[in-house]
DNA sequence: ATATACCCGACTAAAATAGTCAAGTATTAC
DNA sequence: GTAATACTTGACTATTTTAGTCGGGTATAT
């Protein structure tokens, strides 16, 4: 079980983005130096950040990224959803009406990953951009 | 982010012996046809139960499997540990001295996903296998 | 004996991941 | 007005992981 680089490297971005003045575009090409994550890679999931409305861009020269909105009211399950189809998933399809593994009815695990689910999804919902930068300074 | 299907289908497969009076052994091929897993990968399964102490090997004609212990007091965490490595984890080691990206301070975000880690565990930690036969009767 | 059922290492097809590449377009600074 | 910066987009690809399969065992009950 574990979270792909998509999902953490949106995170970083956006964490080292909350640290700046808003309103003041901040280059991918800084982000990529700071954090260390290949640039052409960020291009790829601030496009997904963007049509998300999670950010918003600024072209030309001296442009860059802006986030959306404070970085309070943005949530953490808020950029998996855009970067990541699904915040966590098994097999059995929670809709489904199919039933898992083929057959017609739940599998004996089902409600166990349902749950597991509500859990992990808690986690993120009740996180949010600002959060990160409360734990105590950093240099990076 | 998901989960796989060895640590799935381990805890089916041990929810599904659950069932039966304990000191009974239980066929591979029987929870096979049960559950509709590969029994093929099913064994490869439970070596690694068997390994970690989760279940006993009955050999012969008439034997299966048999839970070491009860199942209340068999816990998913030990499960996920046996079949899986890890049970949840990002990029950057939680013990590495070098921190995050080649770096050699922590990423920005390293705590966060130390806190998910925890937090992911803590569910396993508080559920046990009878847990997941409380939840209402079923038929497969 | 023979059928059942565990044992174990090696192998493999398919999917997902983690990027890269090429060829743009828009805007600002000079 | 032109160079430089920086976003835009779709397609492509190497690597890794996943989800198994295969073959040839060994132990035990009947």
């Amino acid at each position: 079980m574990k979270l792909n680089t998509k999902s953490r490297y949106a995170v970083m971005a956006l964490a080292d983005m909350s640290k700046f003045p808003i309103n003041n575009p901040v280059s991918l090409r800084d982000i990529s130096l700071r954090q260390s994550i290949s640039l052409l890679y960020l291009e790829q999931i601030f496009l997904k950040l963007k049509k998300n409305e999670i950010v918003k861009s600024v072209r030309g020269s001296n442009g860059g990224y802006v986030l959306k909105r404070d970085p309070k009211n943005i949530k953490l399950s808020e950029i998996f959803q855009a970067v990541d189809q699904k915040v966590k998933t098994v097999g059995c399809k929670k809709d489904s009406k199919k039933g898992c593994n083929g057959k017609s009815v739940k599998c004996i695990t089902h409600e166990l990953w349902d749950e597991l689910d509500i859990y992990i999804n808690n986690f993120f919902e009740n996180k949010n951009l600002s959060d990160l930068l409360m734990t105590k300074e950093r240099k990076n």
